[in-house]
DNA sequence: CATGAATGAGAGTTCATTCAT
DNA sequence: GATGAATGAACTCTCATTCAT
């Protein structure tokens, strides 16, 4: 979590760690941009320097979890393992994206809704907006697929190699999401388990599911 | 499960499913007063003969969705039954709770944020008031946790009988928990899977992983 | 905390007239809804109990005087005149219409390009709300349209009966709602010359511009 | 008139004529200095080392139209002809001016409303702002009146000479404002009639007025 | 000269809530 | 009970304007 480096220079990212922050304690709707500002000493006014509106920040905000969450995926799940190993690797990537990061992890589970609406409210104002607005969103939403079907692929393909019993992968797929998106409702820094210990238990619960 | 009554006496209980359902759609910041109202044909004045304010609104409709679903839970957990099968009728029956009721298990997932800043936002005015609603949402979240320690306590007992395979109790519990409460955000009736056949791939599941 | 207001029932057409006369001082733009609730005793908030958003009200306030007008005018257009004495009843209803109501009558001088920049402004929201205001908006110019169109065909009318010389009826008339709609702008109530007189004026400027 | 220069040097007139055409859009509360900046490809910060603020910006924009027309109208009202002869140069070179330069001739009609609003939103700040605004701007209105007296006086010495028939010279000169301020309203280039064709129709419209 | 960043002030709008009817 | 009217509070967003670079 990156911290305000000084009180002068702010850029994009800074406004957007802790906007996630603000986010995650009190949702999307709940969160002023007053609030976001404050987080970075700033007014709500200056926002608008550097986002469109309020939704183009969410929609920032989840691009930066799910670029940083994809890009530690993809390390493993391009690496040359066995379906098992790559697996285990993904899973404990993820597990631990998301207890490093849980305000980011939070708002990509609990704010998915407020994007979806988000369109509604925008203004017509400059077509431009809305259109822009609604491809990028569509983008995320595709990569949030992509995201999920690297876990897929993996059991199917793990399947298919007889290393992993018969399951319905689509769903089990999603069971795994929901067990690990959870993790940012209940999980404390500094709790009972670490976020690595966590990754560990998830990764032998779900290779136990697994196994044949 | 159980809704839609005549469309003349709206009592309590139709409020709070029609609520549900609205909450689910939009979220409780963006839902109005206005809306649910709308939802059974009343004004948003109205209400407010059938419930205190917003807040209490959505305690209770909170309160519904678990208490239906607790009462459901406990005839399987007060059964006499091994672990194993005690574990598969619990997890059935959540998983049936949550398909047959999207609206509120949904509620369930993504408002309890919005019920712990209600308190906050809570007008001085009446002290009582705000001490019934602080008591009431302790009690709600109690609950919660009662619900949740059914699971666990099923899981430890079958790893002390030895039908379980030794895990982490509580953090399995956990990923359970978000595994399910993930089906509200996906699951659409009329899918590929039946809310009774996603429950068998659950329970297949969460067996599995506890398999010795 | 709902007060009582000292007067007592404030209705729709109240608001108009009030907004009229805002409207008049301040243009479109620069009169806030503020301004106009404070002309009536209420809060700005209230005026949207009666009015969708500023840009109905104005579009309410404008029909409203065009209807006015027009239902005047009608009286004469529809009598059984020779068309000098027509037109001379037309000029002399339009100008008593304006001076005994510069207010609305500036409004529909000055902020019809407010009326059109509106729609741009509109949220989508509600589609409807786009929608009605679009088609009441054309509407209104549609009137708009017939209105002047009522002064050139009694024109053209007179000349096909060889009452009125041969002129450009459309350009003539157009100069003609000019030097009507202008009057909003110069006329002060209690100046040298009356309503009726200035109504004489004009009526007999414009006849000698067409007589043979 | 003459416009649109090279498109690097950008000068104090280039912005002025710029910003009346913006003006002519969007009217003076709905242009913002961004929107003024953006049409000769600047930023709204750098509009402020040409002119003070977005008041002294419009009242620039409006004696830079006044002045330019007035010019035109000086060398008729000081030819060496007769009344009725004068009179039909005026009303072509106003009419000439009007349709030729559409944006400024709305600014000259539409925003004087602006104009005297403009002081009362002056910052106290500097007192020297508001002196100077304020006479620069009574200076504006007193050339303003001095136009129409032209046509006025021209009227009026006709009248004398006999020229012309008895009427209310300062409400026919009224009359006349009205027609052709309202000119660029409608007006369209390219239109059925050129400007100097609507001339035309203007000059035999108020002669015929006029005549005995 | 030009500009990117920042901001105070304020506008339109929404909404939970109250109260007289 | 039910509702129409009213409102205070709060929010998103805009904009003229300043200033360091």
């Amino acid at each position: 979590m990156a911290r305000k480096p000084a009180d002068q220079s702010v850029d994009r990212e800074d406004i957007l760690w802790a906007a996630a922050e603000v986010l995650h304690r009190n949702g999307y709707d709940s969160t002023t941009m007053k609030d976001i500002a404050a987080q970075v000493n700033l007014t709500a006014a200056s926002l608008y320097h550097h986002f469109k509106n309020k939704d183009f920040l969410l929609l920032n905000v989840l691009e930066l979890g799910l670029d940083f969450t994809i890009e530690k995926l993809e390390t493993v799940a391009n690496a040359d393992l066995s379906n098992a190993e790559k697996l285990a690797g993904m899973i404990r990537s993820h597990v631990v994206c998301v207890t490093g990061n849980v305000a980011v992890g939070a708002a990509m589970v609990f704010e998915i809704r407020s994007l979806l609406n988000a369109s509604l409210s925008s203004k017509i104002g400059d077509d431009t907006f809305m259109e822009e607005f609604v491809a990028r969103r569509n983008q995320f939403f595709a990569r949030r697929d992509y995201f999920e079907g690297l876990f897929r692929d993996t059991i199917q393909a793990g399947m298919d190699t007889g290393e992993f019993r018969e399951v319905d992968a689509a769903t089990v797929t999603r069971a795994m999401m929901g067990a690990h998106n959870w993790i940012s409702v209940w999980f404390k820094e500094g709790g009972r388990l670490s976020g690595e210990e966590l990754a560990d238990v998830m990764v032998d619960t779900w290779l136990a599911a697994l196994r044949k």
